[in-house]
DNA sequence: TATTCCGATAGTGAC
DNA sequence: GTCACTATCGGAATGAG
């Protein structure tokens, strides 16, 4: 088994992984990331062998045995959903003040956590992340690490959407026909190696390659530009990170540090 | 004074830096390369005021209060074949089997030492690198060191001869008029910046930056080509080193390093 | 193409 | 866009007063 397909052990056999797995029924695992790029970054894994090879990209716009797009869409919105329960509810507990956090912390689950796939993975295995927006860790070494969660090389869980995606596709076909070169014919089909009818999401790799490595470095808090000045990033989204969690009620730097084994 | 003047020191005041300069008269000295970049790299530095900064590839061109272009060369060769045998001399010593050696030592001052210039120099004032051909030095650290060597960047001191200079310029004049469209009348002027009736040497740092980080790593031996590896390079050339330097009766490699200080 | 330090960039190998 | 290792490549400082 190759280094992309360690998901498929966790997806086989999830009880051996017990440290790893936070969560598991049978439609997905949500696992702690092993080498959080934030505070807190977990992923969501479905575990339907029809569905685990499919690009992220595509994955909604087409039907399976088990369920069509939409309702896959649908179920996975729910696990996305409860991943980020689970992260507010890890934080609560850390902070251990509930009443004082309670309404920073719901801001906390709306605002700042992101949810979305890497437009070219890396690991074989369909995942979505759920990871807070600090981007304060030892694991985040580089710029790609870095700008694959901040750049469209990062696509938000929202934007899968199959039905917002019919509903760009009729609009284009309406008022902006002519930007609509597609076969409408195959749109629904989920036969059809063509997901073309939705919304564009780039899928060049030479694009997206330099999406990621020319793409200046950029704060997510204040847009604070750093060009290709990794360390000067990290420094500042150090500060970032100590303002941003000086909000909460019981934050001690040195005990909210990324996520890690039990 | 900046680093870029360190050589005006030793110019100013040689008996101070006894340890360096290995030769010394009123007209040059010639030291040891502090940083050599083989197994003897010296470097001859011509003492006059009005010559200490000329362009290496425009000094010969000129005229000076004491001499001639011409003439300063003919005073500059001495000292370069001077140079080359301190060298041999140098290595008859160390290998201390002078009747075996002489001939191979004969051979290699005229077939494995090479002098010239760099067409850009960092260090300001004018000088003349003397250096074997093993490239095998703890100092030599990157492809620029190593392609400011073996590329066209290296100016063969032959090539800055004045007098080969003007017969290239009359031959082309003559049956390559077309090809010189530069102005006679000043070359022979020393008040001219004009150096271009001259053999052409490049001078456009942008391409010179372009040859030295561009040119593949070529074995100067054998011309085997190592791409960007410089450490394959490395290993190789000290396999050459190994061979072309066990001609020499007397020869250890622990014995036989880059030239140091005294 | 002075060196040195640091950091950014790039290639590889992983079973 | 998996990590970790190595090596290559790239910019900045360097002094003196
Ligand atoms: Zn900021
Ligand atoms: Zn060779």
């Amino acid at each position: 088994m190759s280094f992309q397909d360690v998901f498929q052990a966790y997806i086989d056999n999830p009880s051996k992984y017990k440290q790893l797995v936070e969560f598991e029924d049978e439609n997905v695992l949500i696992i702690k990331d092993q080498f959080p790029k934030a505070i807190r970054h977990y992923l969501v894994i479905p575990r339907a062998p029809e569905v685990t090879h499919v690009h992220p990209l595509e994955v909604f716009n087409r039907n399976y045995k088990k369920y069509s797009g939409d309702e896959l869409y649908d179920l996975i919105s729910f696990y996305i959903e409860k991943a980020k329960t689970m992260i507010i509810e890890d934080l609560d507990k850390l902070f251990d003040h509930p009443k004082e956090n309670k309404l920073a912390l719901a801001e906390l689950k709306v605002d700042f956590i992101r949810a979305g796939v890497h437009s070219v993975p890396s690991l074989r295995n369909l995942h979505f992340h759920v990871i807070t927006q600090d981007f304060e860790s030892e694991r985040l070494k580089n710029k790609k690490h870095y700008n694959s969660f901040t750049t469209p090389f990062f696509v938000d869980f929202d934007k899968l959407d199959p039905w917002s995606n019919k509903a760009y596709d009729k609009l284009n076909r309406g008022g902006f026909g002519s930007e609509n070169q597609y076969d409408s014919d195959s749109a629904y089909s989920s036969e059809s190696e063509d997901d073309r009818v939705f919304i564009r999401h780039e899928r060049d790799k030479t694009i997206l390659d330099k999406i990621i490595k020319t793409t200046p470095l950029k704060c997510t808090y204040c847009g604070a530009v750093f060009g290709n000045k990794f360390q000067e990033l990290k420094q500042h989204l150090k500060e970032e990170y100590l303002k941003k969690y000086a909000l909460f009620d019981g934050f001690e730097p040195a005990k909210l540090t990324p996520n890690q084994f039990k």
